[in-house]
RNA sequence: GCCGAUGUAGCUCAGGGGUAGAGCACUCCCUUGGUAAGGGAGAGGCCAUGGGUUCAAUUCCCAUCAUCGGCUCCA
């Protein structure tokens, strides 16, 4: 006599054991058909559960996002099977869902092509049109090893083989084809309607490069055919925004061969670049930061003192010079530790903030560099806290107050903190490790940060707070950091005379809030589309003339706009003024003036804004007046 | 570093065993036009680099480099 206890509360009784999916046919034929799969008590479940007890259950539709999670990984099911079908010959290893999709890996004699790709696709959709049923079974854990050796895939056999052998397992059989999972899935095939192959790249085997090397087809799959067009919609967006093309749609930088993963910067990319360093130098300054700089090349024995020489070595470009070896920095702090102790400390200097945009290259992996979002060459907007124990958690709370006011200044709302704790190869004592990662969690709880817990991914030195930001699109960036590092002080030798006159370590805090210039910029850009608020735009107005007549008063009007500070050129070409407001809107410049006789003759300027709304005529001292208010 | 794709004019891209084409940009000429493309002419390429096959290679094959999409990594 089960008793279901709906999510609304109702109650429904019923004389004999039954399935979810007899359920939902009890509630109306339109859920009936909609069920995707079951919450039993809490716990996902197929339609096909048997319900024997009293419980509390909910029926999963496409509405609900577990909906939409059952839908992505029977979409990778359907593929396996297409997969199977199309190349029996290909063995199959994990298909999860991942954001807006799923993939799935297999091992197969060959790479897939773009081809493949579109038959899969083809065959999927025949199968899911062939609605065949799923079938659910149990198998002990040995069972479920023997069946997959005995159908010869061995990855499967694998993976099962590391379960605990006293757990049940359950099979879901489509047709001729039978895939280890845990379920839910959808009851047939014919559930999975909207779905579309993205692309296919190879994946190590379980994550890990000395495996072989397996192809992974990745796709998307969504509940409504609005929600996938929506979807491919923000792709189409996204690549709009890309700041490669963008970059170079608004000539701020390039890059070329023969210096992979470093930039070279354009006047106007440069300007924009400037516009920000200035912004954080303004901001460093105000909270107590002294900017240094140290040297970008090195002698090999100080990285060996710092280790980075024996830990990073292939990471790190060296040089060689009358038999001494060297190298190109890879970070600032053993510089900064360096200005720290050319003099002797007291207690009094502490805290000491030193800061630096200082650049360093790391030799990253070919395969890794990505536009400017992977570079060797960066710009860090790094500075190192020098401190006492007992200072680390005003200065966190500092350091975080900095932090929220630039990421706010920069447009960016969303703030995604994380606090990495003590790992299993540490050094220093537990009691160390308490007040450090104490210092940190009372630092966030004070600026009334809530925060992720990562246990076990701080460095083995110190733990750290790493900040993301999510730009327009919703993806997130992480950019700022907080580490505290009591272990390259004692490294490198950095030490203060506290007030008993004994010689002490200094703790360090790294940190930086924008992470990469570089990076950041390229958030930026892609953040914006390119049209970057009036305080950023690299040129912020144009100033155009209809005709030749009015040639002088338009360089007349951009001189009093550049001498107020502004960043305003000039277009004096014989062009048509469509023709030129075309172009600079393509540049998505703020602003455009625009000055014909008529201007000329009243001493005003026409001004049009960059969503291509008239202003109006004005006085070019009532525009300035009107900039500077934005801009303040 | 690993897997795959790609590399042709400044940019975006066609093409294809007999040494190349478009649009935009550029230069010159005409045009002086009021809020997103006025017209005409011209110039511009060692077809990524190095080997090989061939009477002949930019095209086919191999290697290298770089870029792109992933994987691994990211002090």
């Amino acid at each position: 006599m089960p008793v279901v206890t709906l999510p609304d509360g109702s109650q429904r009784t019923f004389d004999a054991p039954l399935t979810v999916a007899q359920v939902a046919a009890s509630i109306g034929a339109g859920l009936a058909r909609a069920a995707l799969a079951g919450k039993v008590d809490g716990k996902p479940v197929d339609t096909s559960y048997l319900i024997d007890r009293d419980v509390q259950l909910a029926i999963i539709t496409d509405r609900d996002a577990d909906g939409l999670e059952v839908i992505r990984h029977s979409t990778a099911h359907l593929l396996a099977q297409a997969v199977k079908t199309l190349f029996p010959d290909a063995q199959v290893t994990i298909g999860p869902v991942i954001d807006n999709g799923f993939y799935y890996d297999f091992s197969y004699k060959r790479p897939f092509t773009p081809e493949d790709l579109a038959a899969i696709e083809k065959k999927m959709a025949e199968l899911a049109k062939a609605d065949t049923p799923l079938e659910r079974t149990e198998l002990s854990r040995d069972e479920a090893v023997a069946y997959f050796k005995s159908i010869g895939e061995k990855y499967k056999a694998e993976i099962i083989e590391s379960i605990p052998a006293d757990q049940v397992l359950s099979l879901y059989k489509q047709g001729d084809f039978t895939d280890l999972c845990r379920g839910p899935h959808v009851p047939s095939t014919g559930k999975l309607k909207v779905f579309k192959l993205m692309k296919v790249a190879g994946a190590y085997w379980r994550g890990d490069s000395k495996n072989e090397m397996l192809q992974r087809v990745y796709g998307t799959a969504w509940a409504k055919k609005e929600d996938l067009e929506q979807y491919l919609n923000m792709l189409e967006e996204a690549e709009k925004r890309d700041h490669r093309k963008i970059g170079k749609q608004l000539d701020l930088f390039h890059m070329q061969d023969e210096a992979p993963g470093m930039v070279f910067w354009h006047p106007k990319g440069w300007t924009l670049w400037q516009a920000i360093e200035q912004y954080m130098r303004g901001v460093l300054n105000a909270h107590g930061y002294q900017e240094i700089r140290t040297p970008q090349v090195m002698d090999r024995t100080l990285w060996e003192k710092s280790g980075h020489w024996q830990n990073y070595k292939d990471n790190m470009f060296t040089t060689e010079s009358e038999k001494r070896d060297y190298a190109v920095k890879p970070m600032n702090c053993p510089g900064h530790i360096q200005v720290f102790n050319s003099d002797l400390r007291s207690y009094r200097d502490l805290p000491l903030r030193y800061a630096e945009f200082g650049a360093c290259h790391r030799n990253e992996p070919s395969g890794s560099l990505h536009g400017m979002m992977r570079v060797r060459g960066f710009t860090q907007d790094d500075a190192h806290i020098f401190c006492t124990e007992a200072q680390v958690q005003e200065e966190s709370a500092r350091f975080i107050e900095l932090l929220q006011k630039v990421y706010t200044a920069f447009g960016f709302e969303d703030i995604i903190v994380k606090l990495s704790t003590r790992p299993e190869k540490r050094i220093g004592t537990d009691e160390q490790w308490d007040r450090a990662e104490g210092a940190l969690i009372a630092a966030l709880e004070s600026k009334g940060l809530a925060y992720e817990l990562q246990p076990g991914e701080g460095a083995f030195y110190g733990p750290k707070i790493e900040f993301s930001l999510k730009d327009c699109l919703g993806r997130v960036w992480q950019c700022g950091t907080l580490q505290l590092d009591p272990n390259l002080p004692e490294r490198l030798g950095a030490e203060y005379v506290d007030e008993h006159s004994t010689r002490q370590r200094p703790i360090m805090l790294h940190r930086a809030v924008l992470g990469s210039l570089e990076r950041f910029i390229g958030i930026l850009i892609e953040h914006h589309a390119g049209a970057f608020p009036l305080w950023l735009a690299p040129v912020q107005m144009v100033v155009m003339n209809i005709s030749e007549h009015q040639a002088d008063y338009t360089q007349e009007v951009a001189a009093q706009l550049q001498a107020a500070g502004l960043r305003a050129v000039v277009d004096l070409r014989n062009e048509k003024i469509t023709y030129k407001i075309r172009e600079h809107s393509l540049q998505r410049l703020p602003y455009q003036l625009i000055v014909g006789d008529k201007e000329k003759a009243a001493g005003l300027v026409a001004v049009r804004s960059r969503t291509g709304e008239d202003l109006g005529q004005m006085t070019v001292s009532a525009l300035i007046e009107r900039l500077q208010t934005e801009l303040a």
